[in-house]
DNA sequence: CGAAGGATTGATTAGTCTCAACGCAAGTGG
DNA sequence: CCACTTGCGTTGAGACTAATCAATCCTTCG
């Protein structure tokens, strides 16, 4: 999800794009707001280290995870247009990103529209996430959307080259898991026991073990084309 | 949703876009593929009359709506830069709608900046109304999910125009409620009985009449902000 | 050592699904 | 114009997934 990995960018629109993100740096602890639903707007945020979520919370207090932010991503390209959020956005982990101001972002969409063009191909793909999500909760059994949760992030963190063989982080509590998949804390518990008695994986110190993608990926039924990665970036 | 309605559009905008949406117009029949997942975008679609939606089928069959189309919206601005659909879009009225190729499009966001920005507009619309649906089905219970499908609904055809008081048209059959809510159908007809008896709703012939929207939003904890239907193009 | 956050376990219940049948209205063909 | 089909809505009985409530157990960490 690396901007500069969305389309082949010239050395001069890397060049631009590493500025903007050298200008505004915050460090942010874990589990803390970094923008709430109802607040305007400021800042584009892109996350460069750490975990990320985006979050909505109904009037009663339920609360729905709506997706995860990895280094690379960014949140919401040209969010300025809205009067306000309608979700919240918080940390996971202890989080590094960069805020790029209004005029900031609308200076870089001019001066290349090969990053104009980028931040659309990056737009669809959160669209594309979001509708997979949607059809997670909707369709899949609670076995099938953890499953395809672990299928989702473990591709995602590989294609940035944040595995390590078959392992990676995986910062995220029972209960955060049950808020994104619309379960409870005590079903997910049940049901990543059953996947470890299953050998699928292994859950332990923050870091998720998968012992075969592919029977992951089967049991999840899931199909990584909406993560859209055949994009003219990559060979 | 009107693309005129997204920003104060100056009236050689407004050419542009009469002119793009009268160069290739077609009629499709009640429940039938726009396009299918799999394939390659060719068109911009403009929905002028009828109602469409968007689903995803897992390998096993199991179906998601995730969204419907009324006239007046755009179904996926830019969308050629996916190499392929990771979903599927069909008719569920007969429907009439307006082709835009890729050249074409290109060209009217080159020619107007403004119609740009309204396309952006538009999007991160779409990406909200996604992550409501994903809220709606992860959070709510089945009750709350309809009465929340009828609010939303609703309110977008009150938006452009598309409602007699207190009724609007509302052309799906119980089967497509129970695919865009993640129930089934027999659940979604026992749900529907119990908001008649509550004296919420009143639903046949293809019409829904809502007695009390305040109330129906009440018990459907709907929150309309997502829609951002306070831009600039509105006083 | 005590506190706190997270994971685990057990018992019970509720909400929703499954399967199967039936009803009704509109459309179709002989 | 009647018999048949088809699509959609309704009803019933029973099963099962996942929720709820409530403890208890770990780990980590100051």
């Amino acid at each position: 999800m690396h901007l500069s990995a969305f389309v082949r960018l010239a050395s001069a629109d890397r060049e631009i794009l590493t500025q903007a993100l050298q200008r505004r740096v915050r460090i942010l602890e874990p589990r803390q707001d970094i923008i709430r639903e109802g607040e305007r707007p400021r800042f584009v945020n892109v996350i460069l280290e750490g975990w990320a979520q985006r979050y909505k919370q109904l009037a009663d207090g339920r609360r729905q995870i709506l997706s995860f932010f990895i280094a690379g991503d960014l949140c919401d390209a040209n969010i300025f247009i809205l009067k306000q959020m309608d979700h919240s956005l918080s940390t996971v982990t202890r989080v590094k990103l960069a805020e790029i101001s209004q005029s900031e972002f609308q200076e870089i969409m001019e001066r290349s529209p090969r990053i104009a063009q980028a931040l659309w191909w990056n737009e669809l793909v959160t669209v594309a996430i979001q509708r997979e999500w949607t059809t997670n909760i909707g369709q899949r059994t609670a076995y099938e959307r953890i499953a395809h949760l672990f299928c989702e992030m473990f591709v995602r963190l590989r294609t940035t080259g944040r595995t390590d063989d078959d392992e990676c982080e995986f910062p995220l509590t029972q209960s955060e898991i049950a808020e994104a998949t619309g379960l409870t804390q005590v079903h997910v518990n049940r049901t990543i026991q059953e996947m470890r008695r299953d050998q699928l994986i292994e859950l332990r110190n923050k870091r998720l073990k998968v012992f075969d993608l592919d029977r992951l990926m089967s049991v999840a039924l899931f199909n990584p084309n909406y993560l859209h990665l055949d994009h003219e970036g990559l060979a």
